[in-house]
RNA sequence: CGGGGUAUAGCGCAGCUUGGUAGCGCGCUUCGUUCGGGACGAAGAGGUCGCAGGUUCAAAUCCUGUUACCCCGACCA
């Protein structure tokens, strides 16, 4: 036995022949055959290992003939699955090989990690900007809520109940009554609010907070959907219907725009239906993005809930005419899902790509030959020159090579990488490198935070650019019913069509397609002529139906 | 909730059919040579095989249960 493991060794590393390996693959075979009549189990299974490690060394016989580069760069490749392949499996790998999450011991709840969590303070700095701005203030409220509060509202409950966890014992004692873990917080909230409102002079309260919240998820996926997950969510109360409808649209709107301006994906705002509205909102408003595989995710929503939780709580106060009236509220929120978003609106077979405004490492500095005098403190001081101009860079000076550097910037969705290698040092240069095109350039030292900051910029708007030709083409328009179905077994998107605006259409229509009503744009309502698209009655609204995350 | 799949070293996997207490690649550690797109050599460290029970002289391997994850569908937002 030992024999042949020499004799196989010496043959596969020698030569590159294959019928040799052939030949000595059908020998181990019937070698092993043979023996394993009379040899020790334990001795047989070695010669069955080493029969697989034979495998091995063969196939890497097989890059070494194809060429070193190519064949190792298939190997990391297939590290991660490209979208093609299996889109489900190429977000998981991402996001798992760019380190954004990991799986907790707890079912449906992730950790995330740093580079993911990164993300999601600055998506919370860009938004929480935007709030204040709009003369909201932060708080707090409990995550616990009473079982009495919960269920203050009926179809509140109804919607939520199924989803709810419940705390049933405090220090090992059973609760007298049961308390829910928030799986939103209207219920908390009214409770106060119902307190704090007493007068017109009382509103608008305007409050938002950032937090957790748990909803006992039969499937989940990180970031997409989670048991637990970060959001914030806003809770106003206002005068008139008038001003709480303004406040609604309002948020969707600021909504939309952090999206596109931040996050770079293009968003669709509409209205919900009457079924996908929020349970216990008069009506809801959502921004929809497109996903690269032609799935639709919801990004944010805001309700109109109108005087059903201040009925449900009441929550009364007196007019300027001495009146005593429900108070019309809101409520809107975004949360982690957002990341999930990122990573499927703008990835690509290499990784991430992060849009530079919300990339915790914005540009990333890679000293190329870094043993050689001079490069690495010259990498060290530009680094420290792009920090001060407000840039979040690193550097890396990890051993690995430099090519492994490249592509980890890459896979990890890294704006902007800048190369100093023996070259630039003499000419006092740099290369940089977009994520977004991987196209390079050559910048000067001088005046390097500008031309960074400049790059930055255009990579955001390229991206948006791309986000919005792709989502545009996945648009598609059905005349009748047959182009709805085509539609959507193409996988075309959001497939948009007149419809009649009721809930049996609809449940009807997503019997038939699997595609659910996604929103009736704001911008759009007026234009509507014919019949709906499914049933022929006269059409009401025109719709975006998709198949949906 | 229904159907299918997976669980063995940090990661990706082989071993299970036919029981005899584990092996490969990558990664990791040390030393040396390298460094402009995933380097090389040498020497090392690391797992009781998801969990619980059962069968057996003996279980990663067979049986039962259970948990988690992945895919499809239903449900939900």
């Amino acid at each position: 036995m030992r024999a042949l493991h020499c004799k196989t060794h010496s043959t596969s590393s020698e030569g590159n022949n294959f019928d040799v390996a052939a030949t000595l693959l059908q020998e181990m075979r019937q070698y092993f055959c043979l023996q394993i009549k009379v040899v020790p189990r334990s001795f047989a299974l070695r010669a069955k290992d080493f029969f697989y490690s034979y495998l091995l060394l063969d196939e890497m016989m097989c890059r070494r003939i194809e060429g070193n580069h190519m064949a190792k760069k298939k190997e990391f490749v297939e590290h991660i699955t490209s979208q093609q392949e299996d889109f489900s499996r190429w977000y998981t790998d991402v996001i798992m090989n760019a380190d954004m999450v990991d799986y907790s011991e707890i079912k449906g709840c992730m950790v995330i990690k740093p580079y993911g969590y990164g993300i999601w303070e600055l998506i919370q700095k860009e938004l929480d900007r935007r709030f204040k701005e709009t003369g909201h203030k932060n708080a707090y409220f409990p995550m616990l809520i009473p079982e009495s509060l919960l269920m203050k509202e009926a179809e509140h409950v109804e919607g939520f109940a199924p989803e709810v966890a419940w705390v049933t014992q405090g220090g090992g004692e059973p609760l007298q009554e049961r308390l829910a873990i928030r799986p939103t917080s209207e219920t908390i909230i009214c409770s106060m609010y119902s307190k704090w409102v007493q007068s017109y002079r009382d509103l608008p309260l305007l409050l938002n907070q950032w937090c957790s919240v748990l909803r006992w998820e039969k499937t989940t996926r990180p970031f997409l959907r989670t048991s637990e997950f970060l959001w914030q969510e806003g809770h106003t109360v206002h005068e008139t219907q008038e001003e709480a409808e303004e406040e609604t649209m309002r948020m969707i709107h600021v909504y939309k725009e952090f999206a596109e301006n931040v996050l770079a994906i293009p968003v669709i705002a509409g209205q919900k239906s009457e079924k996908e509205k929020f349970a216990g909102a008069d009506h809801t408003y959502t921004m929809e993005a497109m996903m690269l595989d032609g799935r639709a995710l919801q990004m944010g929503t805001s309700h109109n809930l109108g005087q059903n939780f201040a009925k449900g709580f009441d929550i009364q106060y007196l007019s300027r005419e001495g009146k005593r009236e429900y108070a019309w509220q809101t409520s809107w929120g975004v949360s982690t899902r957002m990341i999930g978003g990122i990573i499927m609106v703008h990835g690509d077979d290499r990784g991430l790509k992060l849009p530079p405004k919300v990339a915790p490492i914005q540009c990333m500095v890679i000293p190329v030959a870094a043993h050689k005098p001079g490069i690495t403190q010259k990498a060290r001081d530009l680094k420290d020159l792009l920090s001060a101009a407000g840039i979040r860079t690193e550097i890396d000076e990890r051993e690995q090579s430099v090519g492994w550097k490249f592509n980890e910037c890459e896979l990890r969705g890294i704006p902007v990488r800048i190369e100093i290698g023996p070259k630039d040092l003499e000419q006092q240069q740099v290369v940089a490198v977009r994520r977004d095109t991987l196209e390079k350039k050559v910048l000067s030292w001088d005046a390097l935070p500008e031309a960074i900051e400049k790059l930055l910029k255009d990579i955001h708007q390229n991206m948006f650019n791309m986000a919005k030709e792709y989502r545009d083409k996945k648009i598609y328009y059905a005349r009748n019913f047959e182009e709805f179905k085509q539609g959507i077994e193409e996988g075309k998107g959001f497939v948009k069509a007149p419809w009649c605006g009721e809930t049996d259409c609809e449940l009807e229509i997503k019997a038939e397609t699997g595609a659910t009503t996604r929103c009736m744009p704001l911008d759009e309502h007026d234009t509507i002529k014919g019949v709906c698209v499914h049933c022929g009655k006269p059409a009401k609204k025109i719709m975006y139906f998709g198949k949906s995350y």
